[in-house]
DNA sequence: AATGAATGAGCATTCATTCAT
DNA sequence: TATGAATGAATGCTCATTCAT
């Protein structure tokens, strides 16, 4: 039933993304130039504005693509479950195991997508809003459940528990030692919902 | 005592990187001509090299005086407590304090140093790693005494300290309100010491 | 029955070069501006990075060409006449004509490419040293040939030659007078093949 | 009976100008920085503007000083020689000797001054002219004398003399043996007197 | 006279974007 | 659609010169 695609044109919109995403995250996004995306994606720069309108578009497009996939994902596989504690288990390693996949990815969304305030509002606006809500809306159920203490309003506990992933991620990214990503989803786990210290 | 300064150029260096801080938080860094901030420091475009080898570095010397002042600090008021709990008190209010004291400055950190790989690993490599292992002790710390929980490494733990709280200063830059960041320190704590679980 | 080219960019490597010439011989090199010679080429700034990868290169390349073609028309023309004196005739001639009939050419030759020893020494190495062998090659052959006198080293004869032509074009250049530079090969070759002394 | 001068300021004028021959001879003038000329003079930067106007004036300075000295003592020696022969050999000497006794100096007049057609015209213009018209007074005395053949113009013999020590000159610098450069004076007369031709 | 901090005009080069083919 | 040559605005940095001290 798919629209028969022209052939030799698998897919250049996503040949560039995944081009750009290589490059951004070797060089930086001012670093890098569109016609280094080009080539890595192996057209023409000129063919780069058959797809988008400009290089800055492009960042907000990988960014785009990637966050709609995460939160349409993370949607539907949470209504599967229905312990709010096994959600944000769920949430925890549904994070790193996707960002622990695509280090280039990850760059680019922990470095890149940070290094102006434009694209820092916006990247809030969009999907950063989105996905906090995502787990703000978990804890309050795990709230009105009686499981999670009542102290402490929804949305700074998620802010919490996304700092406390997105500062593995960064740490990952920025250490020179390759490790598995995903295991500190237990760890970010345990101290969220325990706290550090002795009962 | 002090010696009277000649005229209205008390401190050209400093001056620059007052004007730095606040045109790099307007624009980012990558936006930001030195011929802007030459202008808001009302000096001309050349005499920023007279103090500093390059744009580059001026970024650089605006990291490296704030760390040095915010490390320094750090290290003297923590020996005078005790308490691992309280160290950590005294760090999460401080950490939000200083940060919240001047906006444009926690753009910059939180913002500009983050915008290229370069940048962040070298913000990691000189300060960044001293805070967090200045975290780490006192962790540690409360573990040996018996205080903290031994199932979770203190160097995790710390991270998700830092990370927390960096999430807060993240959120209150971007957010179009203005209220006041000192305040989410102790629900920071509250959740760090305790967890989200019910007992 | 050539393929006629596009439009008015019949060939801009060229236009950049031919350009370049009278830009330097008007305001010498470290005074031209690339913009300057890309607006006398009739094209962008931006272009003249196409062809060449700096403004040295530029002049380098004016160099080269010219002195690529001077020494294999020099050698080529030379290999048809037998007599040593005739080869200098004709070398002489040929200097003065060719300098002679280009009169911004020349000021770059005889000013620009010696306005530092960084070039000279290029000048030197590359073109310089063939042309003065060549001359060199052609009074050993009138040593041998027992026409030419012995107890002066080819070498040195071949520098005094050259060196009377050189002066004879750079007083040419400098002269608010415009006359026939060619006609000076003749005096010199008699002073050259006589002395002054009267026999 | 010289005015005694103030002590510490032995001469200033004369530091900067031999400070500027050794920069200039090193570097170049367009890349020679006031500021090099200072240092090396052991002097601020502003006090070079007390003696000269500019830095363009330095170079004209150079020269000037220079070529009043060489053509009041070749004038002054000249006169004490009554052959006209011995007249050019005196002159060839002196004009090897000169300046194969101070490098640094010969490069600025070789290279430096000849940089720019401006300063072509002018060292025309001053002195060269002057120096040339030297030479031509002892041609043409020879010819009157009968002992220099008539049949070659007195200017453009002096060309061509002038021609053949300034290549020599030319040679000297560029190359990377150090020989010593007044013995060429006799080759110079030797083919010049002579010419090439065997008799 | 001497200083050297401050000035600010000047310029080579880059690169996102366009558009004729 | 695709190309890639051409564009030209934009900017970090240098350095001759000035001038308050």
């Amino acid at each position: 039933m798919s629209r028969p695609s022209r052939v030799a044109v698998p897919d250049k919109r996503e040949a560039i993304l995944k081009a750009a995403v290589k490059i951004f995250a070797k060089k930086g996004y001012f670093n890098s130039k569109v016609s280094d995306i080009a080539s890595e994606a192996g057209i023409a720069d000129g063919t780069v504005y058959l797809y988008f309108k400009s290089k800055d578009e492009v960042l907000r497009s990988v960014f785009d693509r990637t966050m709609e996939d995460f939160i349409s994902e993370g949607r539907a596989e949470l209504v599967k479950i229905s312990s709010p504690a096994e959600k944000l288990k769920w949430l925890a390693h549904f994070h790193l195991r996707k960002l622990g996949a695509d280090r280039d990815l990850a760059i680019v969304f922990q470095v890149e997508l940070r290094g102006s305030t434009k694209f820092m509002e916006e990247f809030s606006e969009k999907g950063f809003r989105q996905y906090l809500d995502v787990i703000k809306k978990v804890i309050e159920e795990g709230q009105k459940a009686n499981l999670f203490r009542k102290d402490i309003t929804p949305i700074t506990a998620a802010k919490i528990f996304y700092g406390a992933l997105d500062e593995m991620v960064t740490n990952w990214i920025l250490s020179k030692k390759s490790y598995p990503l995903e295991p500190f989803a237990d760890e970010v786990l345990k101290l969220f919902m325990g706290g550090i210290a002795r009962k």
